[in-house]
DNA sequence: TTGTTGCTTTACGTTAACGTAAACGTTACT
DNA sequence: AGTAACGTTTACGTTAACGTAAAGCAACAA
């Protein structure tokens, strides 16, 4: 039983992510995806629509692409040796260290800005 | 009672905040800091130490420099009528539901973090 | 056949956020 | 007086992440 992969073309990612071919063609230009061929066009399929969805959360987190392949490399088993394991984990921990300063960093703006929402309203009812 | 305020070097920011001088005179060069001068020399005050707490946490979080000064504007009581405060509103609802986007996007990635993080330790026991 | 639409490659342009260097002015030793 | 440490302005350089334009191929419609 083989169920067909679903693929897509460089338009339908383009327009389920809201990005431009460009930008496609640049992650690829990188090396961050690699959609097979079909003669000239481009076909991507699960597993690259996957990727980019990784790189696109990076993106809204404000890591660079480099950080966001190092991620991605990640959800690949890869080669599995002693230090890149290491190295991995060590990346693992400073990413880690980043995300609860941002964690930090959105509660605090959250809290800002409920406290300036109220006082905007509260000074719209009094005119 | 007139307590002192405390003031701050341009060199005392930088090494504070683990920034360069070029990046303070940078955000004073678009506006976002103004100190006020001893002859040649800028004098930082608590305002604007704060107005950079705010500009570093905006960067953190992804914001550009044009966006955080929106953030900033809010501290400021301003000329509050009402299109500027329903203006600000607005503002402040679209802030929001980005920054709820960024904390999905924290979630699962903290949530794969930690998954590879017991990945990798598993595989370094095993070895 | 002649568009029109959508894909392709190639390549130069652009913007933000600084880096870096030059050239100069103070204060503070020594 | 010399020089070192810190500040200043001015200005050109750099990198990332695309934008944009040129030129061309492929398929389908009128």
């Amino acid at each position: 039983m083989r169920t067909t992969m679903p693929t897509y073309t460089i338009r339908d990612l383009a327009e389920e992510f809201d990005i431009t071919t460009r930008t496609l063609r640049f992650y690829e230009e990188k090396g961050m995806l690699s959609p097979h061929r079909q003669g000239q066009l481009r076909i991507y399929n699960a597993g690259d629509r996957t990727r980019l969805k990784l790189i696109l959360r990076g993106k809204r987190l404000g890591l660079d692409l480099q950080e966001s392949s190092e991620i991605i490399a990640m959800y690949n088993p890869g080669t599995n040796n002693q230090k890149q394991l290491k190295a991995l984990l060590a990346k693992i921990g400073e990413k880690k260290i980043q995300l609860v300063r941002q964690q930090e960093d959105l509660d605090a703006m959250f809290e800002d800005l409920k406290l300036w929402e109220k006082n905007c309203t509260q000074a719209l009812s009094n005119a």
